[in-house]
DNA sequence: AATAAAGTTTAGGCATGCCATAATCGGGCA
DNA sequence: TGCCCGATTATGGCATGCCTAAACTTTATT
């Protein structure tokens, strides 16, 4: 049990935080506790429950069957977290090696223990990045997070350019897949061609044209060039 | 909730097998409930509870009124969450330049929440290190750990010349103290002088005469020259 | 507007894990 | 023999976190 704001958090409130929070991220609005119940695995009841005990710590606020929002210290919490986990997971990929598609995993048990100074020692040795290895951005010590500016794949058109920067969620999967085809945060593409009904898309990144079908698309987030 | 050697193990069982483990390093025969209590800083009835629970899951096997000792298993525990200790010390204080006097305490969190892979790179990383920076032995791989020859510095005579090991129990405060004097593991000293009664013991370290009470000589562990 | 469907909450339980107080027990020693 | 101390059990408490089933609210449909 750590104390972030004076507030007494366990690992299982510390990861509805992020869940609302990223939840909130994806569409704006208060975040149903379905979508949260849904995320995190459990039941809606247990969710539902969950999220009264964040209003009552003055994480959340909620309104019942209107939805959860996140309160200023709420939002800290779920920052100062993922800061934690995007830290570790570059720390844990640059320093000890550990492959790519562990890190998600490992940094997340890790960031719910991991002390402020660590999480400092840990920064000033990475230089205060602002991304960590999946492409997201990292919140700095200060709590502010680099907004995006990233769309989905999905929504561009032919003839659309820009450049790969992440997949949402950091699914370690879709990552290796891309990964294998030489496709990292930061490769350039040109849309070829998409298909409709949530078809694939074709996409030249350097000199190949790729083939990627709909839910992976819909999962990567670009840079759009103007 | 960890797993190892096929027993489900939370920090507390985990803490409580390393009680029992240096209690019974200490003064060997049975340890007595009472000890680990106070170790732990419970009251005897939770010590007892636990240390039944211990027996239960074939850890330890404790015979009522008679004390408690650890099974093969239960050692084998105890060594693997030593190894995870000292080997965050070490790589704390050597790679992310923690405090000495620091390591202790976040090792003592991270210890129980260090993944098998984790430990490995980070043992490889120190180049398998056979002491912490506190000059305790570290387990292997293997969980074999190296014979303790040390004495303690209380237990000289004048004239009795050796070097300084280690603090047992690595109290970081002791270890402090004696650093800001110039004290580290691996320093050679000579017995001058030693008062009765727990008096304090005088001891040439380099040039310097050193007078160092008897409370803090009782933890200081030396190997003795021939 | 009535009703059905979808979404949400409450009620009630269960399991884990840890610890405390108070009363009792065992065994060695006077 | 009887006492005392350490150890043990009995009992209870508290917190977390999850579940199912049932009740309820909101929204969409007819």
């Amino acid at each position: 049990m750590s104390v972030h704001s004076g507030v007494p958090t366990s690992s299982a409130v510390e990861d509805y935080a992020k869940a609302i929070y990223a939840l909130a991220a994806e569409s704006d609005g208060p975040v149903s506790t379905n979508a949260v119940a849904e995320r995190l695995g459990v039941t809606p009841a247990s969710a539902s429950a969950m999220v009264k005990r964040l209003d009552e710590l003055g994480l959340a606020r909620h309104v019942p069957y209107r939805g959860v929002e996140l309160t200023a210290r709420g939002s800290q919490l779920a920052l100062e977290v993922l800061r934690h986990h995007r830290l570790l997971e570059l720390y844990l990929a640059e320093s000890l090696g550990v492959p790519w598609d562990r890190v998600h995993d490992e940094a997340e048990v890790l960031e719910h223990v991991l002390s402020e100074e660590l999480e400092e020692l840990i920064a000033t040795k990475l230089g205060n990045p602002k991304r960590d290895p999946h492409g997201d951005p990292i919140p700095t010590r200060e709590l502010e997070i680099e907004e995006d500016h990233t769309e989905s794949f999905d929504s561009l058109e032919p003839g659309g350019r820009g450049t790969f920067v992440r997949i949402s969620d950091s699914d370690p999967q879709m990552l290796r897949y891309l990964a294998d085809r030489g496709i990292s945060p930061g490769a350039a593409f040109e849309i070829v061609e998409k298909q409709p009904f949530g078809g694939p898309l074709f996409a030249r990144f350097g000199d190949e044209v790729h083939v990627i079908g709909g839910t992976l698309a819909a999962r990567m987030r670009v840079e759009v060039s103007t």
